[in-house]
RNA sequence: GGAGAGGUGUCCGAGUGGUUUAAGGAGCACGCUUGGAAAGCGUGUGUACUCCAAAAGGGUACCGGGGGUUUGAAUCCCUUCCUCUCCGCCA
């Protein structure tokens, strides 16, 4: 979430920049400031309601040891009044402050100035497309019915097992996918990133600190009866690692990376999107996060979208590569660029990877701060993430793409991790 | 899962209702000392909110989390989380 003292210092710049994802906040951030006012001059008076009692109590005390038990008498009623007034003003400071939290959560990031306007993804900005376009032969089949002709793929079995969109992948495809998971952590092992293996459920706390809580709780898998989520994504628990954390300016630049499962609800979603692997309840992705110092995370935003470009460069699929507009921009992100693979044989951009940076809005409600070497105040820090890369759909899109009348050929650079060349 | 012991600042550690305004030690920073360093001595040393135009300087909260008792809570009570020891179960 956004800072009170950004919002109270930029208030209508504010307004006019979050114009650029169509609502108009004006309201929302006069009732802040509004709460603000009061949450203040409610403490201000509770702090002095303190501090007073603080001294009678103090006196009482004296009182007391010199053997004055009337004299101390009295002084208690004198405390039994602040007592009561302390006790309604913390009740209004409290709820106060639950108003107010309640409110700056209704606040978005700030979309950074290159954000285009636009209402859906249709408006998102296309910066670039390459890589070859695959000639498909004439009985090319979509990825759903390829999964079955080679079995690599059985997803009535995930049915049977578990339910729609639980994918069981056999043999080759199994290996295929520990051929892509291994693959892209070497290569953000190369980029420097380190290998985390974190829990795969996570804690409310954790939850509440990436943004995943209170509005996406809907999105989750919940074990209610240990009051744990499932994780939608390894940012959870990865940016978490970081939770009330200060850090010194030295310890930047931290690059983390990790596999993990992914588990979604996915709720409301239907139809052809959904078709074998385009969009699914477990799957796996490889996750990197940086926490950067504020004045480096743009360029550390385009560091990330290059390593993932070179991803999908090697692998020798068609992209493009896009930023997305105001409309599409998620909640908690100033910028944000999409991969996109094509999917020949359904004719289908997928999206594979979105790269994000949250400069200091995660880094607020996480409490991830650091100070300049020498400096006795705190700063948040920026945090930024991206995935690299979603396996599901890249598997969609190497099955159609690279298949052949003789079966399906692996990418060169996945073949020393295979061990095999073909799927047939 | 059962029984027991614990959770105090950057770290160790004292502290069972009132000079705790959290002792003492270590670490760290700065200063003195020194040719330089160590030792020694001195000073300082968290986070958040807030008052003040700012600085200086105040106020409030925080002893795992939440709640309660009391004029007053690190200390007593309830609740919850976590750690350790033993037992049980187990890859």
């Amino acid at each position: 979430m956004l800072t009170l003292k950004y919002i109270s210092e930029n208030k209508d710049q504010l307004i006019e920049r979050l114009k650029v994802r169509n609502v108009d906040y004006t309201a929302t951030i006069n009732q802040i400031l509004d709460k603000d006012a009061s949450r203040k001059g409610t403490q201000v008076k509770l702090d002095n309601c303190r501090s007073q009692a603080k001294a009678i109590a103090k006196e009482i005390g004296q009182l007391f040891k010199t053997g004055k038990a009337a004299e101390a008498g009295e002084a208690k009623q004198k405390a039994a009044a602040f007592k009561e007034n302390e006790k309604a003003l913390n009740e209004q400071l409290t709820d106060i402050e639950k108003e107010l939290n309640e409110l700056l959560f209704l606040v978005p990031n700030v979309p950074h100035k290159d954000v285009p306007k636009g209402k859906s993804d249709a408006d998102n900005l296309e910066l670039r497309a390459e890589g070859k376009m695959p000639k498909l032969h004439n009985k090319a089949l979509p990825h759903w019915e390829l999964a079955k002709k080679y079995d690599i793929i059985d997803f009535e079995l995930g049915n049977k097992i578990t339910g729609a969109g639980f994918p069981v992948y056999k043999g080759k495809g199994a290996q295929l996918q520990r051929a892509l998971i291994n693959f892209f952590l070497a290569e953000a092992n190369k980029a420097g990133y380190t290998e985390i293996m974190p829990p795969l459920l996570v804690n409310e706390d954790s939850g509440f600190g990436t943004g995943q809580l209170p509005d996406k709780e809907g999105q989750m898998y919940q074990a209610t009866e240990d009051n744990l989520y499932l994780i939608p994504t390894a940012e959870v628990p990865l940016t978490n690692i970081y939770r009330n954390v200060i850090l010194s300016a030295d310890d930047f630049p931290i690059k983390l990376t990790a596999y993990t499962p992914c588990f979604r609800r996915e709720a409301g979603s239907y139809g052809k999107d959904v078709r074998g692997l385009n969009r699914l309840h477990q799957f796996d992705k490889i996750e990197i996060v940086q926490v950067q110092h504020p004045s480096k995370s743009a360029d550390t935003l385009d560091i990330m979208v290059n390593h993932v470009e070179n991803l999908i460069k090697k692998l020798k699929l068609p992209y493009r590569l896009l930023r997305l507009c105001g409309g599409d921009l998620s909640f908690t992100s100033t910028l944000t660029y999409d991969f996109e693979v094509f999917s020949a044989a359904q004719e289908k951009w997928l999206e594979v990877s979105s790269i994000s940076n949250f400069k200091t809005f995660q880094a607020n409600r996480l409490k991830l701060r650091f100070k300049e070497k020498g400096d006795k105040k705190t700063q948040l820090a920026h945090t930024l993430n991206g995935s690299a890369l979603a396996l599901p759909r890249i598997l969609a899109a190497l099955l159609e793409n690279y298949q052949t009348p003789e079966g399906i050929k692996i990418p060169e650079v996945l073949q020393v991790y295979t061990g095999f060349d073909l799927i047939d």
